[in-house]
RNA sequence: GCCGAUGUAGCUCAGUUGGCCAGAGCAGCUGAUUUGUAAUCAGCUGGUCGGGGGUUCGAAUCCCUCCAUCGGCUCCA
């Protein structure tokens, strides 16, 4: 009877995602429910999600709760693999070098990574297959990852004894009660998990660079070494893993926008300084051209500022008591005590316009906008291709509004944003909502109202566009709250575009006004926007999302004629001229090569139309199409092609995905 | 800026432990060929081996330094 009742009170509830509720003997791990469901199930699983809170699957639940059994397909699933793997890794290490002291070891996007003191010894890549191949010699033996409460003075005391001054750090941080060990094999780390039940199911390992990298991301402490790795559950997600990163080095913009002539840098310029070349410079053109076009649709007005401008503007908008000393220095003059600052934003120049006459409350929103070239002195070390560079072309534009249009203004903005996205085919992308830190208000200016005013702005015009957003702390700008879009590309890697920011700063430091209804002054609101982030940028990712496959109405060269032989070159002459005056961007290639040959240049050149014309075609009046990457699509005569290319571009221009 | 790696012709790359005028393919130029859907043939041009300094009888190769690039870290108005 007794032991009866001691029964009943120790069963708890668990509940799974579908709703369903199972009871369960109190003390149950995740492992034993999985294999309650099914054998196949159990083998899958890599961790569980206990009220949220994700836990090793051989822990015990002592309570009701609702469940989730993650797997490799879910984010937790994988961060739970990787972050045992990055602990097989250490364990690996530990048995190869002995003596190397461990920082921290966690899991990221695409793997994990370890930094590690090795002393003296400096790993290189030859090191790595090593290593790899001691991990798996230590998955194979089914390692069990093992949980272990410890007390601080014994963790501590551990890492003292160890001479691991790293972990030493970590642990007088920690609360005691909340300290945790992990051990696989022989090797124990300081750890709060979760972690997989044994090595078992780490099959393929691929160690995939060595970095150094500040223990605690503090430039002033000691520079540790970053080993990444990835690991799959079967070689064959390995294998398509690392198909992918072969795609994205085939697809990097500084390789195809050098093959495709679009861009280059001079050690002589400067660095991070790029050079548009024709083909670049007119793909870019294009590009703005179909910005202004739409922004000319809503309400945009066009203006042109200068490319410095005194330093006190800076000293006003507050960006040079910020970022003054981290900047290109200011450009003296013959004249004592004047100074210009390249300029590092445009905003300030677009103050100085609102204010150029007083404003009313009909004449709002204003928007001013300008493909503004500006200048950053990034650190060197930063630089890469044109994703990051030091003079750059923002396509930016600010609204100035009254409080009461700034949540209509700001749902413009997204709605110019999206169709953007849909027009170059970024289908998925989320919306990053950055607010500041609210344990941390003194780094930024301007008032808690203000700010909280912004930010609900920011999280209302989202949601009522029905964006996809995750809400990020501590990343907003100084000034403002922002919306950042980040976008997926054609393999899947992720980029940071546009950008929406509200600011009540800077209408606060230059004084802008307007005269409301109630004929009094009122302080506008001002919205930073950059849809394609800057034009350097967009392109670069522009190239790796369609592999320098740019669509027909955006790439330079539409079509390129081929004479089979010298016979007809002043036949493909006459279609290039006829087609020129239908504005086809088109060139006729007529070099003194085999037509083989010339078929095989322009399609590595992402020509999309190859224009053949011979005997056949010269007395017919016609042309063979060829579309690049397809082959063959039959003859044409020049009115059908001019419709084909036509009736392309208008697809690509009003097409939804 | 910091750590590590790299830097040879316009491009992609060879150049053994320092040793004869530094090589190849592609591109370019000249000529032959007149080509029907992804590389015709031949000849030629082209490099202060990233810059500077040093060691050595002798340096692309070893050392120092600066510059640039790449992978990270930090940063990103």
């Amino acid at each position: 009877m007794h032991v009866e009742y001691t029964k009943i009170v120790s069963m708890i509830k668990i509940t799974f995602p579908d709703g369903t509720v199972r009871e369960y003997n109190k003390g149950i791990t995740g492992l034993e429910i999985a294999q309650s469901i099914s054998p196949r199930l159990a083998s899958e699983v890599l961790s569980i999600g206990i009220n949220g809170q994700t836990r090793d699957l051989t822990r015990p639940i002592d309570e009701d709760a609702e469940i989730k059994l993650y797997k490799w397909e879910d984010a937790e699933g994988k961060r739970t693999f990787w972050h045992s793997s990055s602990h097989l890794m250490a364990e690996a290490l530990d048995a190869i070098f002995p003596g190397v002291k461990f920082g921290i070891g966690p899991s990221i996007e695409n793997g994990f990574y370890y930094d590690v003191d090795l002393g003296e010894h400096i790993i290189t890549e030859a090191d790595l297959k090593k290593i790899e191949d001691k991990m798996l010699e230590f998955a194979r033996e089914k390692q069990q990852y093992l949980r272990r409460d410890v007390s601080k003075p014994e963790a501590w005391k551990t890492y003292t004894e160890k001479g691991d001054e790293y972990k030493v750090e970590l642990i007088n941080d920690l609360q005691d009660g909340t300290i945790t060990f992990y051990t696989n094999g022989n090797f124990t780390d300081l750890c709060r998990g979760p972690h997989l039940p044994s090595t078992e199911p780490i099959k393929a390992i691929k160690l995939t660079a060595i970095a150094g990298a500040y223990w605690r991301g503090n430039e002033k402490n000691k520079m540790l070494t970053r080993i990444y790795g990835i690991t799959f559950p079967k070689k064959k997600l390995l294998d398509e893993y690392l198909a992918m990163l072969e795609e994205a080095k085939k697809r990097d913009h500084r390789k195809v926008g050098k093959e495709l002539e679009l861009f280059a840098f001079s050690q002589k310029v400067g660095q991070g300084l790029p050079l548009w070349l024709p083909k670049g410079a007119a793909l870019r053109e294009r590009l703005e051209v179909f910005l202004r076009n739409l922004q000319k649709k809503g309400g945009y007005l066009q203006v042109i500022t200068p490319h410095i401008g005194q330093k006190e503007l800076y000293v006003t908008s507050g960006h040079y008591a910020k970022y003054g000393a981290d900047s290109f220095q200011p450009i003296k003059t013959p004249q004592e005590g004047e100074e210009f600052l390249l300029k590092p934003m445009n905003c300030p120049h677009h103050c100085e316009i609102y204010k150029t006459k007083p404003r009313s409350y009909k004449d709002l929103p204003l928007r001013l906008a300008e493909f503004g070239t500006v200048y950053r002195y990034e650190q060197s070390g930063e630089l890469h291709g044109l994703t990051r560079v030091r003079g750059f072309t923002q396509d930016d534009a600010h609204i100035f509004c009254r409080s009461d249009q700034l949540k209509e203004e700001f749902c413009k903005v997204i709605d110019i944003v999206l169709y953007i996205f849909k027009i170059l085919k970024f289908g998925d992308y989320t919306a990053q909502v950055s607010l500041r830190d609210p344990n941390n208000k003194e780094k930024y200016i301007g008032s808690d109202e203000n700010w909280e005013k912004a930010e609900s702005a920011i999280i209302e015009a989202a949601a009522e566009k029905g964006l996809k957003t995750v809400v990020e702390k501590g990343e907003a700008a100084f000034y403002g709250p922002k919306l950042d879009f980040m976008v997926k590309d054609a393999i899947g890697r992720k980029w940071q575009l546009g950008t929406i920011q509200v600011d009540y700063n800077l209408p606060e430091r230059f004084e802008l006004e307007y005269v409301g209804a109630d004929d009094k002054r009122h302080r506008p609101v001002m919205i930073h926007r950059a849809p394609f982030g800057s034009m350097e940028r967009f392109v670069a990712v522009l190239i790796e999302h369609t592999g320098g496959k740019f669509p027909l109405w955006l790439i330079p060269e539409q079509a390129v004629v081929l004479p089979v032989s010298e016979k007809y070159n002043e036949y493909a002459r006459k279609l290039g001229e006829l087609l020129d005056e239908k504005e086809i961007r088109c060139t006729v290639d007529d070099k003194n090569e085999t037509i083989g040959k010339r078929i095989r240049e322009n399609e590595l050149k992402r020509i999309p139309y190859l224009l053949i014309v011979g005997e056949k075609e010269e007395q017919a009046g016609t042309l063979a199409v060829r579309r690049q990457g397809e082959g063959d699509k039959g003859v044409f005569t020049l009115d059908e092609f001019v419709d084909l290319i036509k009736n392309e571009v208008k697809h690509e221009l009003t097409s939804i995905q």
